[in-house]
DNA sequence: TTTATTTAAGATAAATTTGTCTTAAATAAA
DNA sequence: TTTATTTAAGACAAATTTATCTTAAATAAA
């Protein structure tokens, strides 16, 4: 065995979650960005990341401009209110903190998984904290420095 | 968007609790059981689970018996000293609890993705409860009929 | 109006995970 | 020793996710 893929997220929603972070850094400073500058500045495939990013499009959380001077932004009076539930629910639906952590159709108190009352703690606090954590936040830590999307 | 496999787990790893679950609670009752009988109880594909299963086996998890009468089982002194976090990295890897939630190749507290800071106590909770819940407490809710696999 | 630039959308391809099938090896019983 | 049963191993196939490529639509400037 040996999986890639068993990290939090999929690749589209990391993919997803970098490019809001970077795109609202820039429209802090009044910047629209294109796709390109999104790929070059959080190391992702350009084709696949503007798909994801006009998914967030459709779904009101991002803004876009076509044409030459366009791009991504995301609006001033909303970055506050966009928290990554609203990305990872956009992208990979919420199974991640609603579905059984074994795979089960139906599980719940009264007729449990093995391993269910084990896991509401821990999809609780990573609900609470994906509810609790702002675009605006994330993107002041990176726009002062203080976190990276680049490594 | 939105996707299938964005549980906590790989289907693979799913099919693995699932059948170490059941195969140690017959253990306790001094049964070995073959892979037929597995997957009727744990409602997963045959071959599959078989692969995943034979993994666990060449980690020394699962002890296994071919031939007439042969069979799974898990050895008596092993079971209570074996946990969930053994067979989810024996499948999946540690990148769930050890990985980057944004996918950086490097990431840590003195240069963090903007998430870092937030993942951090859920990834330890996670890793806490999988280091701290044992097989043989998971197949005794099962055996008691506390709780289920299949639904 | 024409051209260049950019996002939108959908077809296609590659990679990975999930799942099946076939054959080999081991073992117990007849 | 032969046969039946079971796991082991690896080839193969299907499904899903990841990624690319092509064409269309929108828009700004010349």
């Amino acid at each position: 065995m040996a999986y890639q893929n068993l990290t939090m997220f999929s690749k589209a929603c990391e993919y997803g979650i970098k490019a809001i972070i970077y795109i609202a850094s820039q429209s802090m400073l009044e910047r629209r960005v294109k796709i390109g500058e999104v790929v070059e500045h959080i190391d992702s495939p350009e084709a696949f990341t503007a798909k994801i990013v006009g998914a967030l499009v459709k779904e009101n959380i991002v803004q876009s401009v076509t044409g030459p001077y366009g791009g991504f932004y995301i609006d001033k009076y909303q970055m506050g209110q966009i928290t990554m539930i609203d990305i990872v629910t956009a992208i990979d639906g919420d199974s991640i903190f609603n579905g059984c952590g074994l795979g089960l159709k139906d599980c719940d108190a009264e007729q449990p998984c093995p391993m269910h009352s084990k896991f509401v703690k821990v999809r609780a606090d990573l609900k609470s904290m994906l509810n609790s954590t702002s675009i605006f936040e994330l993107a002041e830590g990176l726009k002062s420095g203080k976190s990276t999307l680049m490594r």
